[in-house]
DNA sequence: CGATCTATTGACTAATTTCAACAAACGTGG
DNA sequence: CCACGTTTGTTGAAATTAGTCAATAGATCG
């Protein structure tokens, strides 16, 4: 329990809103203004920096890190929502309800979590409307990935998925004309089964399924080499 | 295809914007300097509004009657995203970016549709910022729910997530001290299988099962009696 | 009243999870 | 820097769950 809270000062790059897009349009003088409604907080890996059933904080909002958003059912499976880099933020809907936290967030890295309470939040945004668009389109974007994965736990079966989440963990570092991408997880095994609502055991075998139909590449624990784009495109349902 | 192109004039109630939540706070002077950038269309049971591939049309309010958002796989599965009811919209993503849809959208009754034009809605937005505000509020209320629907379909099995959903649709005429409560489906059976993401045949299944143990009982196709409350919460998961 | 759409049921098959045992990788402290 | 304990990942076999296909029944609508 290693945290310490303290205002939002500069950080070794400054103000620590300028990693937020919801904050760094605004000018220098503007963010100052802001700065001391700020508070920062840091967390260990495996911290849990809010749980379902929670009062909510106010917006948080990522500094740096990385934060698993996830669901427990009863017995204890884990459903994961998304997972936070620096610059996300949650706690959106405390703007308009006091309402008690739904889901869990725990620091996956060590992580700076910034703290915007509500009614702060809603001085900021009197004060500058166009913070209220900059979160509508977040949130938007954010809804938008959501019924994707909607889509993709409601249409596809684990083989599919699993060869639809590999692409997309490639898909920003993809060269086009190359068909062999070499990937690191970011997150475990474990984490990314739960990501695609299904078990360790379950993603184990696809890959490596994957792996003897010579689609994919293992080494180690986390890296994965896609040997064959177009095979996994074929298998994702395209 | 019987859809006719009109602006938003009075209808039966006045101004068709009073149905709309992102709307309606506004005076009615406001209202109809809105009113302007405002056309309405009607659309008849089964006509599709909007389909996957579509160029952005901006945001889309329903004035009235019902529309179903779903998503296809490539083997004509179906995947419901959710169900509008007056007040509703989608399209919110288009006040950002020139995009794509990615959602089919069709009447499920007769309906009545309000466009405002991307360009506009900017216009819109500039005269009055709390419409932003309220477009977050809305917005960020689906999210919390698409996040709940991606938490049933990953974490809880088919008779877990009828139990739930069967529960969801009575909780609105819930009456407390009873455990007997009749809902009538606002939508078929088959459409309520593909909200939970499973099969016709598996939900028919499990809701006779649920009537084998007199959990609730059927009557006709589309109303559903509530015998044993508790029962269907122990079983969806509590 | 018949045609069409919607829902139910049975038999079978396929997909996925579960449980259990094992293996590999990681990191911590000596 | 190595050894050991812990965490993470893999594999097999069995059990369960859900989906598919096909036939039938029931509603609904013009």
């Amino acid at each position: 329990m290693s945290n310490s809270e303290h205002s939002c000062e500069l950080d070794s790059q400054g103000l620590c809103m300028h990693q937020v897009p919801i904050l760094n349009h605004l000018t220098d003088k503007e963010m100052l203004e802001i700065s001391r409604y700020i508070e920062s907080r840091h967390f260990d890996k495996g911290e849990m920096i809010v749980m379902s059933g929670d009062e909510s904080l106010g917006l948080l909002v990522i500094n740096k890190g990385e934060v698993k958003i996830s669901k427990l059912s009863s017995h204890g499976k884990e459903q994961i929502l998304r997972i936070l880099k620096a610059g996300d933020f949650m706690g959106e809907l405390s703007l308009f309800h006091n309402y008690s936290i739904t889901s869990n967030a725990e620091a996956l890295i060590p992580t700076e979590v910034c703290r915007i309470k509500r009614s702060d939040m809603k001085h900021i945004i009197n004060d500058f409307p166009n913070i209220a668009l900059k979160l509508l389109e977040e949130v938007s974007e954010r809804l938008e990935t959501a019924e994707s994965h909607i889509e993709q736990l409601g249409l596809y079966n684990v083989e599919q998925r699993v060869a639809k989440v590999i692409l997309q963990l490639a898909e920003a570092k993809t060269n086009p004309q190359s068909h062999s991408v070499a990937l690191t997880l970011s997150i475990s095994k474990g984490n990314l089964a739960s990501l695609i609502g299904t078990t360790n055991e379950s993603l184990s075998r696809k890959l490596a399924v994957f792996e003897d139909q010579g689609f994919i590449k293992q080494t180690g624990q986390r890296s994965i080499q896609i040997l064959d784009k177009d095979a996994l495109e074929n298998l994702s349902g395209i």
